[in-house]
DNA sequence: TTCTATTTGTGGACTGAGTCCAACAATTGC
DNA sequence: GCAATTGTTGGACTCAGTCCACAAATAGAA
């Protein structure tokens, strides 16, 4: 209900020109019913996001499972094309596109970092637990670079205009080589 | 003059716990006249960060000379291990302890998240120039994975103990996968 | 020295996000 | 019918950041 209003408000101010008490007047609730269902207002540019991230975790399980003897940093990368296959040409979510839009906004930065560190360290867990100890650098930094290589693939994606097909291709190619080079420096390790 | 009080306050109370107010009142000085001197309460966190940083174009043009034919993937390793030189064990940046101890901070994410994508549009820019038209995806994702590699070095590094050596060695041993990946993906580049 | 002009510091008012709380429906269960 | 839980509301509050008009202070020229 929020949503709604939100989206409206976002296409005809953008989002930093958008004040809660704007959106929740258009819902037709108080101020305070806001925080009742999210913690922020950058809250409102992740939904879409966030619910394909809620997969991640289950399609990183998934793809353990299933690949038979295939090294962590494959897991990982097949895990994360298939969160990213839930994002067709049609529907950017709010975040990219108003990321572009308005570039620095504080608020919308925190929220993206907040979440790209979230999913970093499910990353580094998982493949931490798969390397040997004393693998934390290796971990952290492979997890942090082809989470980062994704969002630059996502929001080259967002850029390019409406055919630019699905995110699962751009992403795809951004995170190959980050990889690749994992793969080959640290190999050897089994994903099961 | 600002920054020896909010480093004394920060030490006390934590950077979330010190107020521009407290901060202004030890150093003698008017709430206005902090915003004289830094554009955000934030930027306190980032002055020895920022000053490094300062250097990382200037070290990407050297870099650039200096190696002949290399690739523009190596350009960028070594002026980034060129940046992370000044920093010894001795001084880790505010904004790496900081991060360590109160993790989600609004503030803080966005000021290091707007940060980052400064440093990774420099770098898109450069390789982008030395890498024909239409790549832009993949100048930009090996920018950002690079970068966010180096970045998780840091906060391995910042969290080691006292005992930790020298930044350019994690930030080495993070990004060099990643730049080997682009390497053998991307190949045959000049820097020039 | 005296008169400007530019900088630098200051107070204060303002917006807007986020927190907290006490009061007040509305719903459910008995 | 009466609780107990849950959701909603208004309002007061803190703090970051912006804006502006005004008061030193300072520099440079006459």
């Amino acid at each position: 209900m929020l949503e709604e209003a939100s989206a409206e408000l976002f296409l005809e101010q953008t989002y930093a020109g958008t004040t809660i008490l704007q959106i929740t007047r258009r819902a037709g609730v108080s101020r305070a019913t806001f925080f009742n269902y999210f913690a922020a207002k950058s809250d409102l540019l992740w939904v879409d996001v966030d619910a394909g991230l809620a997969g991640f975790p289950v399609a990183l399980e998934e793809c353990a499972d299933a690949a038979g003897r295939t090294q962590a940093v494959d897991t990982v990368e097949r895990a994360l094309l298939q969160v990213c296959a839930a994002f067709g040409p049609g529907h950017v979510p709010w975040a990219l596109t108003q990321y572009e839009l308005m570039g620095t906004a504080g608020e919308l930065e925190a929220s993206a970092l907040s979440r790209f560190m979230a999913q970093a360290s499910l990353v580094t867990r998982f493949t931490g637990a798969r390397m040997g100890p004393g693998s934390e650098l290796a971990s952290r930094a492979f997890a942090m670079a082809v989470l980062a290589a994704a969002a630059a693939a996502a929001g080259v994606w967002a850029r390019t205009g409406v055919n630019r097909g699905a995110l699962a291709t751009y992403v795809g190619a951004a995170i190959a080589p980050v990889c690749a080079g994992y793969r080959s420096t640290h190999p050897g390790v089994d994903a099961g």
